[in-house]
DNA sequence: ATGGTGGAACATCCA
């Protein structure tokens, strides 16, 4: 089975290059984030006529998640238990998806942002993923053996080999302390990173912002991961990250990151 | 090895 993840930044001006990606990548699931759209607007029949279902879950122009299959959507479950919301009145926002594909159960995760170091969105970030953690260690904890996905955009660099000037990035967000430290309780809890193994750094990232020429000039960041339970990991036999989808007009500012299981 | 951001309610916000 092969498996991916992409924030693919607007599913509506993206749809060709998901469908080009599904296939070239022969693809079973593809999750995506950052879709921007209502479910509604959601680009439903390229995806059908290409033989693959979906799940979605959007509620306005900001985030949106998704999970492309063509092996099965079980038990799709919107956000995780625990989730925060955010803003006044918090609200829930669009930002994780799950599924059990094969017996597999996948998570599509866009983490909050942060924008600013002492933002209410950045407290908000942490919060998210110390819920998340939570979520993911109550899985376990229920069936060590369960095969369990967390993949997405995380919106961290978890080491500093992860960006490309560590002087650029002092005192922003992404690079902290208290973002790579929520970061390796997922990890800790017992989920690996299943793509650095076949995808070492430094140097190897997963974003260039549009502006700067930052993709030319391979001045990316490493932010997007699949991170996978014990027994799933043990399944990884290959991974890659797809630098190749960054290229020519039209590109999302993220690259798809893959994981073959056996 | 790409082209000086890009996407969305097209105003600004968000990334």
């Amino acid at each position: 089975m092969r498996i991916a993840t992409w924030n693919v930044n607007s599913i509506r001006s993206r749809i060709d290059r998901v469908v080009e990606v599904l296939q070239r990548h022969d693809l079973d699931v593809l999750l995506l984030q950052e879709t921007k759209c209502r479910d509604d607007q959601f680009p439903v029949l390229p995806l059908s006529a290409a033989g693959y279902d979906v799940a979605m879950h959007g509620l306005n122009q900001w985030n949106g998640v998704a999970i492309i299959s063509r092996a099965g959507l079980d038990d799709v479950e919107v956000g995780f238990p625990g989730m925060p919301a955010y803003g006044d009145p918090a609200v829930s926002e669009a930002r994780a998806i799950g599924a059990t594909v094969d017996g597999v159960r996948v998570w599509s995760l866009y983490v909050p942002n942060g924008r600013e170091v002492g933002h209410p969105h950045y407290a908000y970030k942490l919060d998210w993923l110390a819920k998340l953690r939570d979520a993911a260690q109550g899985w376990l904890a229920d069936d060590g053996d369960a095969q369990i996905m967390l993949a997405g955009d995380w919106n961290i660099a978890p080491t500093d080999d992860d960006v490309w000037s560590v002087e650029f990035f002092e005192g922003k967000t992404h690079v902290t302390a208290p973002e790579r430290a929520a970061f390796r309780a997922v990890v800790d809890a017992g989920f690996a990173d299943l793509v650095r193994p076949y995808a070492p750094g430094p140097g190897v990232y997963t974003y260039w912002d549009y502006t700067q020429l930052r993709f030319p000039k391979r001045q990316g960041m490493r932010i997007d991961f699949a991170l996978g339970s014990p027994a799933l990991a043990e399944r990884v036999t290959h991974a890659e990250i797809d630098r190749e989808e960054r290229k020519g007009k039209g590109a999302s500012d993220h690259a798809p990151v893959l994981v073959t299981l056996d």
